[in-house]
DNA sequence: CTGAAAGCGCTTACAG
DNA sequence: CTGAAAGCGCTTACAG
């Protein structure tokens, strides 16, 4: 079933039958011509073959979504507003997970989907991703000078969590991260020790906790950070589930959330307000930062002159109920 | 940089380089020979051409994954299991989100990037999947007569629910159900309404409430739900999103779970034990269930005459501190 | 307005 | 053990 069926049942040649199917007959092509064409391929339900159609232009109109666990929540958001995107100017988005690996194996087959373009999240760009003949990428949450990126103002958003904070009255306002020593984690990390040192207090070590990235980890981990003493009177997390796991710590030790302590999350997933007491936390607009990021890399595809080299996304706090002045004992 | 270019600076043919490079020239190539090409591919950092390799091939070695709303953190660990078994195997999954459309578009897009095959979830097959000369597909969770399919052992799990809430001394079990008319909740509508029965209980319609799939419109219908008189006792919801949405209602009408009303959940996502209480719900291996579904793919894909038709995976309850005994009132 | 022809970069019999 | 050649199914100048 190719092309050259449809062009013998439409008593046309094969060119012809390219031309119509592709929409670049528009007048080229006689409209009886057209139709006689159109009405062979649907008999016939004929499907152009997308190998041979990527191997004669070098255009797939897809692009890959490289994500570094997509067993987080947020990662299907982006996936949305970057689809939602993609499909408005024909392209289609695949999406696939490194579950926290390297992600050279993922990302060499996605070249071998030959996607014409890669979004990577958060991670840095596998050197499959690279190499010479390789598609244009975009960095998601990672800055870069040589590539370009959609990043978030991670300063200004854990900023406004540790103004909240200090303005409610703490002091001891310790930091729950994440075990990735990955620039967004790092720049969380070095916005709250400089919040803490701008307020005249000491980023202790004993202020500081990592976890790997599950609400049982954040529990376990959030619980050694709990029976310190003294005890932290807030504390900011890397990110909602980690947050999530630092209130079951709570629960676990007879805790009260925001009484004894409060908690600020980030990402603002669905999450953040199933939890009981809902999170205050860092929030951004998730699936516009797909949608961004899918424009970007489209400008790069389509190799525009003014094709942004990097832009970022606002951050704003949002106050739920795990938040309260520190208990006055 | 093609596969010619390797040649020539290695001194071979083009048929040498692609024998070399796809691992068949064992026994055919000699050593020295091998060494030599794989030497020059690597000083050039040559990439075979995935589109001409698949034209000439027939096979991409990739697999889609259609889920319905990758907004569902289900799917994510679905994604995982289906990932790890296609490694093993040498292929790739990539995932596509419908978003709870048709999903006509996502899967010409799919088929498109040429994959070897499909894993639809949940939902109809959509017609571009189907047509001739289109890959294997088989349907998780979703029964049917003329394609292979990987199902849950629904009905066993609603049953186990129901027997442990009957148990408990509940008449009044209502059913939070998702407004989605697939097999897979019919599936669960029924055995709900088949347990009530046989328990000499009417399965009425004010036991009944349907919602959107977002805990947000589950809070809703929720609060609906628990303001009719006399009030339920116990709820069924159809996925752990929906009993959480569940929760969130019971808070914003004063009412304590297990207290007032119980709960159980389905799927037992991360989430079930994160919420407060934490769910029971009806769990399933869900990693596993992704890596059954591609087993099954690839055997058909390879024509294995002894390729599974439809196969399903057991569903256990797992009972944690959202259900007890009706109110004594 | 339409067709004949070349060629995208591989893989795979086939010949030697 | 190695190479020359055909061909996968399209698209795209080019000719008419």
């Amino acid at each position: 079933m190719t092309s050259i069926d449809v062009a013998q049942r439409a008593g046309v040649s094969q060119s012809t039958v390219s031309l119509v199917l592709s929409g670049k007959g528009e007048g080229r092509v006689a409209a009886a011509t057209a139709d006689a064409v159109r009405t062979a391929a649907t008999e016939l339900g004929y499907h152009p073959n997308a190998a041979a159609r990527t191997l004669k232009s070098g255009l797939s109109h897809t692009v890959g979504l490289v994500v570094p666990d997509i067993t987080n929540p947020v990662f299907g958001l982006v996936l949305r507003g970057a689809q939602q995107a993609a499909t408005a100017a024909g392209y289609t988005v695949i999406l696939v997970d490194v579950a926290r690996g390297d992600g050279e194996e993922s990302v060499r087959a996605l070249r071998a989907a030959f996607v014409d373009g890669l979004l990577v999240f958060a991670i840095a760009p596998p050197a499959a991703a690279l190499g010479p003949g390789g598609p244009p990428v975009v960095l998601m949450d990672m800055p870069a000078t040589d590539l370009p990126s959609v990043t978030l103002d991670l300063k200004g958003g854990v900023h406004a969590a540790m103004e909240h904070l200090l303005g409610l009255g703490h002091r001891r306002i310790a930091h729950l991260r994440a075990d990735v020593p990955t620039p967004t984690f790092v720049a969380r990390a070095n916005a709250w020790a400089r919040a803490l040192l701008d307020a005249g207090i000491d980023p202790a070590d004993d202020l500081i906790v990592g976890s790997l990235f599950s609400h049982t980890a954040a529990r376990v981990a959030g619980r050694d950070l709990l029976q310190r003493s003294p005890r932290p009177t807030a504390v900011l997390c890397d990110d909602d589930v980690l947050a999530a796991g630092l209130l079951l710590a709570a629960r676990d030790l007879g805790l009260t959330v925001p009484g004894d302590v409060s908690v600020v999350g980030f990402d603002d997933m669905p999450l953040a307000e199933m939890v009981t007491p809902p999170l205050t936390t860092v929030a951004f607009d998730v699936p516009l930062f797909g949608t961004r990021a899918f424009e970007v890399l489209l400008a790069h595809i389509r190799g525009d002159a003014d094709a942004p080299r990097s832009t970022w996304l606002a951050t704003r706090l949002v106050i739920r109920e795990s938040t309260a002045p520190p208990p006055t004992s």
